[in-house]
DNA sequence: CCAGACGTTGTT
DNA sequence: GTCTGG
DNA sequence: CCAGACGTTGTT
DNA sequence: GTCTGG
C-alpha cells in the first residue's frame, strides 16, 4: 500500500520532468506527503497540468462511509465506486520515493523505497473532479509488489516512468487494457532501506527522513 | 423492479 | 449515491 | 500511512 | 475499536 511518499524537488523541476504547468498555488519539496494534504497532481486536458488536489476521499460503504486513499489496480475498473473515475478521471502523482511499514513482531518499521535510475517518477491515480460541494481529490493505485519490495510489504504504488505516464493518461482504451499495458515490466532498480520512525509524525519533514539507517539491498524492481 | 454491495489493510 | 445480480 | 482523540453539562 | 486530522 502507499500511505506516505516524498516529492523532494521544486515545483519547477516537477514541471520540467512532467512537461506540465502548475495551475495554481506553489509547493515546497516534501519528504512526508500524507493523506489529507493538498499535493500536486498531473492531469491531461488540452495539455498537461499540475493541479493541487487533496489526497483521499470518503467512499460510501454500508450505511456509512470510509476515508480511502488507495484503490487496487485489480479492481479499480470494475468497482462501482471507482469505475467511472478510472475511465474518465485518470491522473499521475509526481513522487521521488515512498514509504512502506514492515510488520516485524509487534513492531512497524518504516522503509524508504526509491529508484536510482528514476529519481522522479509518477504514480498512477484516479481523481474526483472539483464540484460546488467538494474540492478535487485523488487516490493512488496499488499493485502487487515487485522484487525486493515483496519482503517489506504486500502492496506498492503503480510506478510509472515517462512512457508509463503517457500510457496511463493517453488514448481511449478500456481501463483494464490500459492497466495491463501500464503494468508491463520495464526493469529498473529499487533501493530500499530502513529509516527513522520520525517519519511516522506527519508534522515532521526534511531530508533527514530519507537518511539510511540499515541498508537492505539494491535490487531489480521487476524480476 | 428490489436487494445488496460498495474501500484498504492485516489478522485470524 | 450508484452499480450489479437476480 | 500514523497519531491522537474518543462523553455530557454549564460556566468563564 | 473506530474515527479524524495531517
Amino acid at each position: 500500500m502507499c500511505g506516505r511518499y516524498s516529492l523532494a524537488v521544486s515545483t519547477s523541476e516537477i514541471e520540467s520532468w512532467f512537461k506540465a504547468e502548475l495551475e495554481s498555488g506553489d509547493f515546497s519539496p516534501t519528504w512526508n506527503a500524507a493523506p489529507g494534504q493538498v499535493l500536486p497532481v498531473m492531469v491531461r486536458r488540452d495539455r498537461s497540468w499540475l493541479r493541487p488536489m487533496r489526497w483521499g476521499f470518503q467512499v460510501a460503504v454500508g450505511s456509512g462511509s470510509s476515508f480511502v486513499i488507495n484503490a487496487r489496480t485489480e479492481t479499480v475498473g470494475s468497482k462501482s465506486s471507482f469505475k467511472h473515475l478510472a475511465n474518465g478521471f485518470r491522473c499521475v502523482i509526481p513522487s521521488t520515493g515512498f514509504y512502506e511499514w514492515q510488520k516485524r513482531g509487534g513492531e512497524k518499521i518504516p522503509y524508504y523505497i526509491h529508484f536510482p535510475d528514476l529519481p522522479v517518477y509518477g504514480m498512477a491515480g484516479i481523481y474526483r473532479p472539483e464540484t460546488l460541494e467538494q474540492e478535487s481529490s485523488f487516490l493512488i493505485l496499488t499493485t502487487e509488489p515487485k522484487g525486493i519490495i515483496r519482503s517489506i510489504h504486500d502492496r506498492m504504488p503503480l510506478v510509472l516512468d515517462r512512457e508509463g505516464v503517457e500510457e496511463w493518461l493517453d488514448g481511449g482504451m478500456d481501463v483494464e487494457v490500459r492497466l495491463n499495458l501500464t503494468e508491463q515490466a520495464r526493469g529498473f532498480r529499487a533501493e530500499t532501506y530502513t529509516v527513522s520512525n520520525r517519519v511516522n509524525r506527519v508534522g515532521v519533514n526534511g531530508p533527514e527522513l530519507v537518511r539510511e539507517e540499515r541498508h537492505e539491498a539494491v535490487w531489480t524492481l521487476f524480476d
